[in-house]
DNA sequence: TTGAAAGCGGTACCAG
DNA sequence: CTGGTACCGCTTTCAA
């Protein structure tokens, strides 16, 4: 069913059926009824990709995310969602696995539907992608490291403000044992909170340890704290790399037999909201998914104004916040 | 930049790029490179949209879905993304609210791209949506309650059987009386999970109690089991209409200065990977979310064999899953 | 207020 | 093996 089939139907021509889609105003109230009724006689439904084409336009945002079952990248990516929709764009992610490879095709997709502007929201980027990302000279914004170019945004973590809070508010507790449990391929944001870290705890020279996940999940957590506890280092504190995991640190503690925060603090990163609901509910640094979808959005689609100042750099900072999980270090 | 760009760079005319696009092998070697060789030099993005249109076909899957944030219907969309692009199909997610109007219009807009079939993931469906996905013709496929018709298949849970399986264990335990907590507008899954719920506890007659909560997520299981034990009735066990609730009841029990399973048994529903995580891990009955995923693509995508044959029902089977947060009932 | 027609960026058939 | 060209379904001047 197409354009020129209604318009057989209500006896005018294609243009004017075109018109009462587009500009209804300008058209004869007694042509629109008609053209109005033909059109929900046959369930009409206007080609979008056709629309766009002839536009020229496409008022839908592209999101390349990957690590979608980690509730703090899909928690970002909704909140984009809702605003984009309630300032009339489309959201259509494309959701590859990291490896490099299949981020850029990911991103070619995006690109050949000619999206007004593309969202990175991973847990680790690459030059190959950014390259691609570069040239694709497309309004780009990315959650997380890198530089700004001039079509390329950067949405960047203040992780070493937040993990010094995170720090001194142990060492304030008493601790002086600290563990960290990242993942073991430590790339983009993984590697900036592990840096955090070591930056942090200089001062405990080697009364720190770093544990490696192999995936960075709850049972990446696990399975790092696991080694963790079996290695004779015996931390005050464990600081995960984010609450994801720290789920599965909470676990690997209690299967250790040992008692969180008695025995044992553990702190997260991210505040996702599932991070209330460990047992026990977990001590972690509040990162705000919903303004970072806001801050994307404004960043890919500022064109609106007619000023394009792409390139700019956005920074968000974080605030720790204390629930149950962390308590001072029990005599040992 | 477009076909006919590259065609001027590499001397020849359109059709032969569109070929090297399309079907390489039709085009002498020479050519060939010179063409590919221009696309390279001013990084040239087909466009799809004008592909599609052209080609008169899309492959690509609609979904829409909802209740996201809830990990179980994640999986199933990923698992459905995940079969799909090793088939060749990209998939489009929309994501809107559950109110009828939101989730009609994001139909609307999949049937507007003329995409080659639709999936529908979400806790509820309702009459006005099931009307426009059957007048869309498209191939559809329904995760959850409903009766196919000649475009949409449906992929129904067993649901008694599921539920019967968690009521007859928590019985063979010396559980006798057992409250149910689930959201508080009942409809679609809930709904059926609700019936079977009381369906496998007919004989508890009024042993048993429904809690209701006011959103289906950790924070709604929390305030249904804060009433539910505010309330005077004194379950020996709790069933979650699913676990993404589940965890919020074992939080609300233990606010409740009650131990798991000690003091009281819980279980949820769908086995989530988070479920295995929880403290103590959920006893829970699983729900393929991979088969569903893959059922669903087959169910959307037979149109590719010539011989369409719609309007199939699919049901899934459920088992029970026992982990450490159920036991036998202490003495109350 | 309406219609005719030239695109939008490709595809695919038909000739050569 | 390659080129010319009529579409795909819709938008948008330009005229009437």
């Amino acid at each position: 069913m197409k354009l020129r089939d209604i318009a057989a139907k209500a006896k005018v021509s294609v243009a004017t059926v075109s018109r009462v889609l587009n500009d209804p105003g300008r058209v004869k109230e007694r042509t629109r009824t008609r053209v109005l009724k033909a059109m929900r006689e046959v369930h009409y439904y206007p080609n979008a990709l056709a629309r766009c084409l002839a536009k020229g336009e496409n008022r839908c945002l592209g999101v390349v995310a990957s690590n979608l079952d980690n509730p703090f990248y899909l928690e970002i990516l909704l909140s984009l969602e809702s605003i984009a929709r309630r300032r009339g764009y489309e959201v259509e992610v494309a959701n590859p696995n990291c490896r490099a490879s299949e981020l850029v095709a990911s991103a070619r997709l995006m690109i050949g539907r000619r999206v007004a502007g593309l969202v990175l929201i991973a847990s680790e980027s690459n030059p190959a992608l950014f390259l691609e990302l570069e040239r694709s000279r497309l309004p780009v914004v990315i959650c997380g490291t890198g530089t700004a170019t001039e079509n390329i945004s950067i949405i960047t973590m203040n992780y070493v403000n937040g993990m010094h809070r995170v720090v001194k508010y142990l060492r304030s507790l008493g601790h002086y044992r600290l563990a960290f449990v990242c993942h073991h391929r430590a790339v983009g944001s993984a590697m900036e909170r592990k840096m955090a870290f070591l930056d942090a705890t200089r001062e405990f020279s080697d009364l720190r340890y770093i544990a490696l996940a192999g995936s960075d999940d709850p049972g990446g957590g696990q399975q790092a704290t696991r080694h963790l506890l079996a290695s004779g280092f015996r931390p005050t504190a464990i600081i995960s790399e984010n609450d994801y995991m720290a789920l599965g640190v909470l676990r690997g503690v209690r299967d250790h037999g040992l008692r969180v925060p008695e025995d044992l603090s553990v702190t997260g990163y991210d505040n996702i909201i599932l991070s209330e609901f460990a047992s026990p509910p977990l001590t972690t640094v509040e990162v705000p998914r919903e303004e970072i979808g806001r801050v994307a959005f404004e960043a890919v689609v500022t064109n609106e104004g007619g000023i394009r100042q792409f390139g700019r750099t956005f920074v968000i900072d974080h605030e720790l916040v204390v629930r149950e999980s962390t308590g001072r270090p029990g005599l040992q």
